[in-house]
DNA sequence: CCCATACATTGACGGACGTCAATAGAACGC
DNA sequence: GCGTTCTATTGACGTCCGTCAATGTATGGG
């Protein structure tokens, strides 16, 4: 008998959720994780959110596309730098399109993509330290 | 023809490099990515960096070990609260240990765990905000 | 000594995901 | 219309990794 009546805010771990699966925008849901205890479900959004940053492919993308002439890149330019086919370009482009990371904006043919800082803020408040109560 | 002589600095994404596979302790690789253009080799340690907490399991052991009464926590305090098995616990100890973001102290039979905010730091810092360079 | 406790390690399983080739879809020029 | 170009989608494959049960290792009490 560990826990009857569960004390611990959203313990389930070991429970497949099995959700739709849908891409959800990061957006700020929790307060940094150094300041309060995560729920699991604050847990889990937030750790949704880092994973989309966590790849070497995807990071490239947001440095090569935020330090790019006019902020602004066309996809057909970021498939030789990145060094993967077009294909993956192109799905990496929508998982950070997805994740609220990048704007897309289709002109003729081809679709231009911008950094949206206030989302990478959001990642980045997450991460910070708390301020050191009294003093 | 694409390239010949690659002028992408360490555009190869497909050889897969089968390396000894260590748990690097994260450090300071790299200038923020909005600020500079990533390399492979950069993107891929940032990427390893955010991976380690990008689990929802190891985000709530550092915010419970972070938010501790005296900043550190027992390992057995910790199992119930994560709502995971021992060994998953130990598992992602290990990990966060690994990479810096946590200080293990053996003291008797007990391991005791501190958060090394530092490393956190350098998180955050890959997320900076570029400067906005003239004014 | 022997057993109980705390923690780590091993091995196995299943799901998540990064990658590409092939294909589909959309926009333009002629 | 028709081919060309740019982008997105589909399907498949292999690897990574989070999880647990079982076991191993160390510490301490009686």
């Amino acid at each position: 008998m560990i826990t009857s009546a569960d004390p611990y805010a959203g313990s389930t771990a070991g429970g497949r959720a099995l959700e739709p699966k849908t891409t959800k925008p990061i957006e700020a849901c929790c307060s940094p994780v150094l300041e309060s205890t995560l729920a699991e479900a604050e847990a889990a959004e937030l750790a949704a959110a880092f994973k989309v940053i966590a790849d070497p492919a995807r990071l490239r993308l947001l440095s090569l596309i935020a330090n790019a002439a006019d902020g602004e890149v066309c996809a057909c330019d970021l498939v030789a730098p990145l060094g993967r086919s077009q294909p993956t370009v192109s799905h990496h482009l929508s998982v950070l399109t997805g994740a609220g990371l990048l704007e897309r904006e289709k002109r003729g043919r081809w679709a231009w993509y911008r950094v949206v800082p206030d989302r990478i803020e959001v990642l980045r408040a997450a991460l910070a330290a708390p301020v050191p109560a009294a003093r």
